[in-house]
DNA sequence: CGTTCATTTGACTTTGTTCAACCCACGTGG
DNA sequence: CCACGTGGGTTGAACAAAGTCAAATGAACG
């Protein structure tokens, strides 16, 4: 008999704190740089796909999304991150990212300085023991998302949702009211269906009075019933 | 402009010499360990999801599959882990993995020691930086992984076969002729699709004279239409 | 030789996409 | 201030396609 953890525990966002804190560069403007907030207004990027990204960022107001194009033409979105999350681990091995980061609505980010502050910690420094926790925490988040491929599409939404809910819940936002920074097309494709599909889903649970839907405002009123759907 | 770099350079199973070398522990035991290979006889398992892992390993011979089951009782491929490849890096920032790797096949794996030559390398330990580069990989492989999920089926069992074969070309061995060490179900489960489904494809691909199948022994005849079916 | 399990094939059903029209909010310019 | 155009979102109807169910075939193993 094993313990079988499951990844439900992490969710399609980042939960509580999303991820261990770095060394903020509030005060004094990181390695010589202008000025250590950037504020980026919608539609604006913080790098693209094969850029050299030279710092880690963490959200520190609004949202952007990752994707990628691939050779086909078609966008690919990797993800949304929201308030506290770390941005651009991933280019740190390679030093060019794979993914384009773009803000969806007015953001703004804060360059997190690397140094290293314990050096000989059980794992080398602390700082790669936190980058180490925030990849394993992408994996399965993309896990989680690649699982959600497999069930149908009122079920994607469901979850979707909730999981967005929990994420407001845990920076200090109503879980039950909150407003999607993304349009239904990101969302859809997020989630892998058509913006039709998903409408149709949105309308669905309207009716069954689940959800109340307002353009991008939303409130779950049954939050029960919500996951039942799933 | 940009240079849109996508990762299409990363298939669905690791490229050649998949991940840098680590310290190999072939002579000596490592940490006190009887043998420092360890094989495994197929539906063994080298550890659960919930286990403790306290070593990395590199496969040295056969195949395995990680995986998880889903509290809605389902499995989920993650990944095939072919010759040379490394398991259980996910695991290093957390202790235990979420993940669990089972033997297709008789398999053997040798233990990776962590010991960190270098302590002051740009980047903290070498080792680190490689388990970087190894979950980066990683992350874009679930990323294609994905983005599979939304192209048609005859498509998703041609990347599957080709990027399969480009492994096998990478290895050393014939890339149009090989064999494929997953049942269907097992296939089909990772690239999404019903075992039915697949085996449709398979049939009908065979009748195009695209392949040759029998059991899973597969022979591509025709790489280039192969490729045009994606 | 017979049992068992995996794979294949067929017929049918379900379901999500596609295509198209419509509605609504917003910004522009007359 | 109102007409107009634009883009995002919703809705409807028809189609295509993959899943499901069920049965047949084939391989592996005692």
């Amino acid at each position: 008999m094993h313990a079988t953890m499951n990844i439900e525990s992490t969710g399609l966002f980042s939960a509580v704190e999303p991820y261990p804190r770095l060394n903020e560069s509030t005060p004094e403007p990181p390695r010589g740089h202008p000025g250590a907030r950037r504020v980026l207004h919608r539609g604006q990027h913080l790098f693209r796909s094969g850029d050299q990204v030279t710092h880690v960022y963490r959200v520190s107001s609004g949202v952007l999304k990752s994707y990628l194009i691939h050779q086909d033409g078609d966008e690919q979105i990797i993800g949304f991150h929201l308030l506290g999350d770390l941005i651009g681990c991933d280019a740190l091995a390679g030093g060019s990212s794979a993914f384009s980061v773009v803000a969806l609505d007015t953001a703004s980010v804060t360059p997190v300085t690397i140094d290293t502050p314990g050096f000989h910690s059980p794992f080398n420094s602390e700082l790669d023991h936190q980058i180490h926790s925030y990849m394993r925490t992408e994996i399965f988040r993309l896990a989680r998302l690649l699982h959600l491929e497999r069930s149908g599409p009122d079920a994607r939404l469901a979850r979707f949702l909730l999981d967005y809910a929990a994420a407001q819940s845990c920076r200090g936002y109503n879980r039950s009211e909150f407003h999607l920074p993304m349009g239904r097309k990101d969302l859809a494709c997020y989630i892998g269906l058509a913006p039709e599909t998903v409408s149709r889903i949105f309308s669905r649970l309207r009716d069954r009075g689940i959800l109340s839907v307002e353009n991008n405002h939303i409130r779950i009123l049954d939050h029960a019933a919500l996951r039942d759907v799933m």
